[in-house]
DNA sequence: TTGTAAGCGTTATCAC
DNA sequence: GTGATAACGCTTACAA
């Protein structure tokens, strides 16, 4: 018996459809491939389809990839998934490649090496990959060889990405410190090699010269993009003698702007009364907080569901350029609590 | 020219590696698939094996799959990914399912309806799937049929599962707030019909009628298991006449005990002064908040890892039998600065 | 010990 | 229009 038996443990196959409508296999996954230019007969088509429905067939998508040498599923890389802001870009994709029928594989950098995850993506076949913020340029040579990669808040000529204003990130809050006459600012950021995050730092301090405002090291924090980041960088800041002690400071990550504030708080200076914090982001967050925070809103659903479009286009249009980039996405500041006058 | 080329732009292959070596193809499978019992002569294993590393031979996963009936990956589906627990158990699934080579596709029920994620999953051929906390029990019939299935906080006769020890964590809540004096209590919680969100609040109940203390409907609030259910759900406490109004307040979830206490310092209400405040799940976010919050530790991670590690036992173990879950994982009590003398 | 061959469930190219 | 038939890359008896 070297057929198949119906065993109904088993989910149906095309076979098990041809068999009960009286037709080979071939024309069913003519029918149910959805194939468009399938000629077939209104009669066949229908005998199929109810067939298939009356089985519950349903395409095994493994099968399917290993012959068209596509697996229908993206990875995603971002370098903290507890980071509010990269689980919105992730969740960007997702809803993106939802839609277009792949599936999503996300990983972070804290819990796999980007090396050992790429291989993993590789061997299960993806399709391609998204990666934001980690410095992917940095990586290995080979790590990235003969995938379709798109890169969120990283630019490079040898990949397609997608960005936000990071420069204008920086810039509106220091206009808007500038604003309510703040001269004594401060800035606390990681000191990462993540390329957006070093513009939002840029466009601060060029915003501050520009204004003839000087930002001395002393009022520089460079601490990681955590909330015990903020909370140390604040702590140390405070602790500066009156005269150098800042009025104001931009945090370039909005979590570490939540540890700015609980430094504060817990040390009893007014904010935004002593201290004007100003957070970049726009997490979920910043409105749980009291005051809510003063933030820059960085639209990172968006940019995930840009980056995927950018990949999925990519990988629709049958190996077709890589399209380019589109203008960076506009950030918009958002005004609430953590900020007032001098 | 039947034979595939040595085109170098796709990966190579056991065919590839075998020509490379001068054995079968078969033998390259042997060598490579790391068979145990793979009787093979250390000189064609070494040729193998360097042929593999010459031409950078990466297993197809997808291939495998194939024949294997088997997909290395394995399904997660949550009510809520932007609240932090659920993360935290969707991160420690990952841990677990990466080191046994298995990937995660992870879901938002609120991204995508339980039966669409789950019938994605079942097109990719998931080898089984992580259900938690969204009514599982309530899907429709044929959702899961023929799924391996693993249930976190929701017990089930047809389904292993892995659970915290839900009315511990109310009892808790309960017998910290007593311990401070206070008598006029509240409960703020989701009104689903999640099992383990019913047994918090039910633990709750229950000691406080032990306690001979009375829960009167005014002082129970059902508001969605967010920072603006909580937030409604306190402005409306404090609303209530002085004589009813409560001195402490047992929130089911973290995030609604950040609404709460966003809503009690936004009204200029003390806390813990006068009002004191205790959340459930002890997530990242309760260390932010300023007081930060006194709560009930769910080790979320390690559920998240149980269940992993249930499932992919059943998987390894080639349909064994279900394996029961354990005893609940316990809770603890951790006071922070939310709650007080009354 | 190693090679041959039969699938796994699809898609896709042809003849008929 | 429809049906053989050959892949896709791999695992796994079974034969040599």
């Amino acid at each position: 018996m070297p057929t198949r038996r119906a065993d109904s443990a088993r989910p149906a196959t095309t076979h098990d459809v041809a068999r009960r409508a009286g037709v080979s296999q071939a024309t069913v996954s003519l029918v149910l491939g959805g194939n468009p230019r399938a000629r077939v007969s209104a009669q066949t088509r229908e005998r199929v389809v109810r067939a298939a429905g009356e089985l519950g067939y349903r395409p095994n998508l493994v099968a399917r990839g290993l012959v068209q040498r596509k697996s229908y599923a993206i990875g995603v890389m971002v370098p903290d998934l507890s980071n509010p802001f990269f689980l919105d870009v992730v969740t960007g994709v997702q809803r993106v490649a939802a839609e277009a029928g792949y599936a999503v594989l996300p990983g972070d950098v804290r819990e796999v090496s980007p090396q050992r995850h790429l291989e993993a993506l590789r061997a299960r076949q993806v399709d391609g990959v998204i990666l934001d913020g980690f410095g992917a340029l940095a990586l290995h040579e080979g790590a990235l060889s003969g995938m379709k990669v798109v890169l969120v808040d990283e630019p490079s000529e040898r990949w397609p990405g997608v960005a936000s204003d990071a420069v204008g990130a920086g810039r509106l809050a220091a206009e808007h410190l500038l604003g309510l006459g703040h001269t004594r600012l401060a800035f606390a950021g990681p000191a990462s090699d993540v390329h957006g995050l070093r513009m939002r730092e840029r466009g601060f301090v060029q915003a501050l010269r520009q204004a003839g405002v000087a930002l001395p090291s002393e009022r520089l924090r460079r601490v990681p993009p955590t909330v015990s980041g903020g909370l140390a960088a604040m702590k140390s800041l405070l602790g500066l003698p009156p005269a150098q002690r800042p009025t104001a400071c931009f945090c370039a990550v909005d979590l570490v702007a939540a540890g700015a504030l609980k430094a504060c708080l817990t040390a009893g200076v007014a904010v935004p009364g002593a201290m004007s914090i100003v957070g970049c982001d726009d997490v979920e967050l910043a409105r749980v907080l009291t005051p809510e925070l003063t933030t820059v809103r960085v639209p990172a659903r968006e940019l995930g569901a840009r980056a995927a479009r950018l990949l999925i286009r990519q990988l629709d249009d049958e190996g077709g350029s890589a399209p380019r980039a589109g203008r960076p996405l506009p950030v918009k500041l958002v005004v609430r609590g953590t900020t007032g006058p001098v």
